[in-house]
DNA sequence: GCTGCGATCACCT
DNA sequence: GGTGATCGCAGCG
C-alpha cells in the first residue's frame, strides 16, 4: 500500500516553520470505512512561538490541550461553529505549537469526497481548511489522536526543489505581519493565491 | 470573477 | 456576551 508508512514523531519535532515547509508535498490520509482518503499538502501555516494567533498564546486550555502534548499528534478545533480544522502538532511537548493544514490535491478516494462535500470540482475538495476535513471526514473525534498510529496520518517523500510562496497567514488579524502561510509555488489546489 | 454577509457554537473574558 | 486559523450564496455587472 503506497504512502503506508506515517512520517516519524522526529519530524514533527523541530522549529514549526520548517515542519509547515516540509509537510508541502506530502500525503495527508484519512483510513476510513469507506476507504482511504488523502490528498498531497499544497498549503500551510505555522503557528508559532511567541505568536499572538496562536490559539496556545495564553496558555492550555480544555480546547487546545492536544498543542501541549507530544509532537505528531492531531489538533482538530471547531471553527465559526460550523468547520473542523486539523494542525499537525509540532515541537517539543509542553510548547504548545503547531502546523494547519490548509489545502490538499485530492488523489485518493475522491468519489467519496465529492460524496461528502457535495461538489465536483476536484479543484474546490479540499480548498480551504474547513473543506479539506470536510471531504475527509476529518471532525472533533480525531482531536488528539496519533499522527504515527493512524487512523489519520502523514506520509510521502520530502520534495525538495519545488518553489515554495511565503505570505501572510489568511484570516489571521493577530501577528498578521508573519510571512508563515506556505504554499507549493503554482498549485492549482490553494486557497489562495 | 469579485465583494459582502450571515450561519452558528466552542471557547474565553 | 463577544469573537473567530471559514464557507457558501446572493448580487453585481
Amino acid at each position: 500500500v503506497p504512502f503506508s508508512t506515517p512520517l516519524p514523531r522526529d519530524f514533527y519535532d523541530r522549529e514549526t516553520t520548517e515542519v509547515a515547509r516540509d509537510l508541502l508535498g506530502r500525503i495527508l490520509i484519512h483510513r476510513t470505512d469507506e476507504g482511504d482518503l488523502a490528498g498531497i499538502i499544497v498549503e500551510t501555516e505555522a503557528y508559532g512561538p511567541d505568536d499572538p494567533a496562536n490559539h496556545a498564546y495564553r496558555g492550555r486550555t480544555r480546547r487546545n490541550a492536544a498543542m501541549f502534548g507530544p509532537p505528531g499528534h492531531a489538533y482538530v478545533y471547531r471553527i465559526y461553529g460550523r468547520y473542523w480544522c486539523v494542525n499537525a502538532v509540532t515541537g517539543s511537548e509542553g510548547i504548545g505549537e503547531a502546523v494547519l493544514i490548509r489545502a490538499l490535491e485530492p488523489i485518493m478516494g475522491i468519489e467519496t469526497m465529492q460524496r461528502n462535500r457535495g461538489v465536483s470540482d476536484a479543484r474546490l475538495l479540499c480548498r480551504g481548511p474547513g473543506r479539506l476535513c470536510a471531504a475527509l471526514g476529518v471532525t472533533g473525534a480525531l482531536n488528539g489522536i496519533d499522527l504515527i498510529a493512524g487512523p489519520l496520518w502523514i506520509a510521502g517523500e520530502s520534495t525538495t526543489g519545488a518553489p515554495i510562496a511565503c505570505t501572510t497567514r489568511i484570516g489571521v488579524t493577530r501577528a498578521a505581519d508573519r510571512l508563515w502561510r506556505y504554499y507549493l509555488q503554482g498549485s492549482p489546489y490553494i486557497s489562495r493565491k
